[in-house]
RNA sequence: GGCGGCAUAGCCAAGUGGUAAGGCAGAAGCCUGCAAAGCUUUCAUCCCCCAGUUCAAAUCUGGGUGUCGCCUCCA
C-alpha cells in the first residue's frame, strides 16, 4: 500500500490524488529549445520536476522520465544564418551546455532524451494520420495546419473561450489560408532557400513546434490501450497555452486517447518582480551564476519556494538560503557517515512532499532535524540515524551529498587555500603563547578575506563566507 | 477585452474553518581567552481593505484595491 500523494492538476485547477495509470509512472517534461544557454527559468523547471521524480521514487514507484530537446526551430535557423554554423553544431553545443548545467544542479538524468530531429518519421506519420482523419489540411504552399474547429475539446485544457481566440488576427503571409485563426502549423513545407528541411512521407519540410512533443510521447512513452497516454505532463506555466493545449488536441485527434492524466506547471522566475525572459533582457544564464555559487547552492535556493509560486530571484536571498544549507553541512562535518534508517524522519520529510510537493514544510522538518541532531551531539547522545538521514535527504532533495569540507571552500584556488591555512597555523601558534592580540589580528585579516573561522577541540575550521 | 495566479512580521516563506510552521536579520543566555559555530529562550493579539456566512475565518461567500502572468516565441 502506497502513501497518498496529491498533486495540483492545472487542467482541473485543483489538488487531486495521484493514481498512476499502471505500475510504472510515465512523466514527460517539455525541455529546452537549444539555441542558447539555459537560464534560471530552465533551472527552476528542471529542479521542480526533478523533485517530483525523486518523491515518486522515494514512495516506491517505478518512474520513466522523458525530457525532450527541441532541436529544430526558427530561432535555431536564425542562429545558423547569423553564425554560419550548421544545425547540429549549434544544437550539440547547447545540448552539451544544458546537460552540464543540469549535472551541476544535481538533476537526475532523464531516462529518455528524445530530439525532434530524431523523431521526423513519427511526426510525419502523426501529421499524415491527422490529414487522413480530416483534422488537418494543406494550404497552397504545402504547409499542413491543424483544424482546431474539428476538435470539440479544444481549449478545454487552458479553459479559454473560442470567441476571444478568434478576435486575434495577427496572420503572417503563409497563414492567410488558415480556416480558423487558432489553427496552428503541424508541418512547414520546404521553400526555396530554406536552410533546413527533412524528407518524409508527407514531403520535404520541417515540423511545427507542438507536434514534436505529441510524436515523441507516442514513440517513447505512450500506453496504447489506456484512457491516457502518460501519467504526468510537466512544463513551465507559459507553456499551458498554446503549447500544451495544441499538443493535447492533436494527440487526442490522432490517437483517440487523452495525452496526459495530470498536467503540472511550474511558476516563473522573476527579476525585480518581472518575468525573466530573453526579450526583457533580464535573464541570467545558469552557467554564469555557477561561476559564483555551487550548483547545489543554486538548487537549494530555487527549491526552497513551492514550485507553483513565482520565484523572485535576488542574490541577497540566495545568500540567506545558503546559510540554511550551510547548517546541514556543518552537521555533516560533525558526524561520520554510516548506515541505518530513521523511519520516522523519513516519513516526515516525505509526507509533506506528498502534498503537492510542499517543500516549505519539508525544509522546516529538515531544520528541526539539524537542530535536534546538533543538540544530541552537544550532549554526546549517540544516534546512529543522523548520518543515514543525511543520505536520505540527498536522495530525496538532491542536497547534502557533496564533501562537507570542500563545500565550504567553493571557488577558492589552491594558492588561496594555502595562504589561509598558513594564517590559521600562525594564529594557533599565537594562541599557544597566549598572544591573543596577534591571534585576533590574524582573525580580522581572515575575515577581511571573507573567511570565517571556528575554534573547536579538534582544531580550527574555516569557511568561505559571502 | 478574455482567462488565471498572488497579497501573511524588517526580509524570504508555510498554513484553506478551530484560534499564526520554518529560515534570515534582531534581543538575552550557555559555551569561548575573545569570537565564530552549536544549543536554549525571545521576536505577527494578527494574516491588503470592506461587508457577509458561522459558536468559530488568514482560511468560506460577495465587493473592492494592488500586483504579476497567459492570450506572439518562451521553463
Amino acid at each position: 500500500m502506497k502513501n497518498k500523494i496529491e498533486l495540483f492538476d492545472s487542467v482541473k485547477r485543483d489538488k487531486v490524488e495521484f493514481i498512476p495509470i499502471d505500475n510504472e509512472v510515465k512523466i514527460y517534461v517539455c525541455g529546452p529549445t537549444v539555441y542558447d544557454n539555459a537560464h534560471l527559468g530552465h533551472a527552476r523547471s528542471s529542479i521542480s520536476f526533478d523533485l517530483l521524480r525523486r518523491v515518486l521514487l522515494a514512495n516506491g514507484y517505478k518512474v520513466t522520465f522523458a525530457r525532450n530537446y527541441t532541436d529544430i526551430d526558427d530561432k535555431i535557423i536564425n542562429k545558423m544564418a547569423q553564425t554560419g554554423e550548421t544545425l547540429s553544431e549549434i544544437t550539440n553545443k547547447y545540448i552539451k551546455s544544458y546537460e552540464s548545467d543540469m549535472r551541476a544542479l544535481n538533476i537526475l538524468d532523464p531516462d529518455i532524451k528524445p530530439k525532434a530531429t530524431e523523431t521526423i518519421n513519427e511526426i510525419a506519420q502523426m501529421v499524415n494520420e491527422l490529414l487522413i482523419k480530416n483534422y488537418a489540411y494543406r494550404t497552397s504552399s504545402g504547409d499542413v495546419y491543424f483544424d482546431t474547429s474539428r476538435d470539440s475539446e479544444y481549449l478545454s485544457l487552458s479553459h479559454r473561450n473560442q470567441k476571444n481566440e478568434e478576435r486575434e488576427s495577427r496572420l503572417t503571409k503563409n497563414e492567410e489560408e488558415k480556416r480558423n485563426s487558432s489553427d496552428f502549423v503541424l508541418w512547414k513545407a520546404s521553400q526555396n532557400g530554406d536552410l533546413v528541411s527533412f524528407d518524409s512521407s508527407i514531403g520535404s519540410g520541417r515540423p511545427g513546434w507542438h507536434i514534436e512533443c505529441s510524436a515523441m510521447i507516442n514513440k517513447h512513452l505512450a500506453h496504447q490501450d489506456k484512457a491516457y497516454s502518460i501519467d504526468i505532463h510537466c512544463g513551465g506555466a507559459d507553456l499551458l497555452f498554446p503549447h500544451h493545449e495544441n499538443e493535447a488536441s492533436q494527440s487526442r485527434c490522432a490517437t483517440g486517447i487523452e495525452l496526459a492524466k495530470y498536467w503540472l506547471h511550474n511558476g516563473f522566475v522573476k527579476i525585480n518582480n518581472e518575468k525573466m525572459s530573453k526579450s526583457l533582457g533580464n535573464s541570467f544564464f545558469i552557467k554564469d551564476i555557477l561561476q559564483k555559487y555551487s550548483g547545489e547552492v543554486i538548487r537549494f535556493y530555487l527549491l526552497s519556494t513551492h514550485y507553483r509560486s513565482d520565484f523572485n530571484f535576488s542574490e541577497d536571498d540566495l545568500i540567506v538560503s545558503k546559510r540554511r544549507l550551510d547548517k546541514l553541512y556543518r552537521l555533516k562535518k560533525r558526524v561520520k557517515i554510516s548506515s541505518d534508517t530513521d523511519i520516522i524522519f523519513r516519513d516526515k520529510l516525505l509526507s509533506s512532499l506528498n502534498d503537492d510537493l510542499n517543500i516549505s514544510q519539508t525544509l522546516a522538518e529538515l531544520d528541526k532535524f539539524i537542530s535536534e541532531a546538533n543538540d544530541k551531539l552537544d550532549k554526546k547522545i549517540k544516534d546512529s540515524n543522523i548520518s543515514n538521514s543525511i543520505i536520505f535527504i540527498n536522495d530525496l532533495l538532491g542536497i547534502g551529498g557533496s564533501d562537507e569540507v570542500e563545500y565550504f571552500k567553493f571557488g577558492l584556488s589552491s594558492d588561496e587555500r594555502i595562504d589561509i591555512e598558513n594564517l590559521i597555523a600562525n594564529r594557533i601558534k599565537a594562541k599557544q603563547i597566549k598572544n591573543f592580540k596577534l591571534a585576533d589580528e590574524i582573525r580580522t585579516e581572515l575575515n577581511s578575506m571573507n573567511i570565517a573561522i571556528m575554534d573547536s577541540i579538534n582544531g580550527t575550521e574555516w569557511e568561505r563566507i559571502e
